[in-house]
DNA sequence: CGCGTTTGACCTGCGC
DNA sequence: GCGCAGGTCAAACGCG
């Protein structure tokens, strides 16, 4: 089911324009950001109690992006199609951990 | 050298 | 209408 999502062509307005010098401030704003060794004495990582979901689509997975929700004790993390320009999925996986118990294996 | 992984910031949607 | 939580992206670092 691949539902390509037409790009609207904006109307020539000076707006136009303005998106350009937006588009750099965000860019802009978006600082360089150094990783320091914060996480030196960490491991792997999320493996331990996440495996990647490679064969549940059919497809490899790379994750995007982690987020902490409730403050702490749950993290999410966010998978995306590794080959979406080959495969065009662009679909993404959201495997949310739990405090305790509930493995992985109900993904959506 | 290229790609995957990790982290922080920003934007959008929903709830109050 | 404003605030908060969730979700997405981009850059840097490490490993193959």
């Amino acid at each position: 089911m691949i539902v390509k999502a037409e790009p609207q062509l904006s109307p020539p307005s000076p707006a136009f324009a303005d998106s350009q010098a937006t588009a750099t401030t965000i860019t802009a704003r978006r600082a360089k950001k150094r990783r320091s060794s914060a996480m030196e004495g960490q491991k792997s990582s999320w493996v331990d109690f996440t495996n990647v979901p490679y064969e549940d689509d059919g497809y490899e997975w790379r994750k995007y992006g982690e987020k902490k929700i409730n403050g702490t004790s749950y993290t999410r993390s966010y998978f995306r199609c590794t080959y979406k320009d080959d495969t065009g999925c662009l679909a993404t996986k959201h495997v949310q951990q739990k405090d305790s118990s509930d493995p992985p294996s109900h993904l959506q």
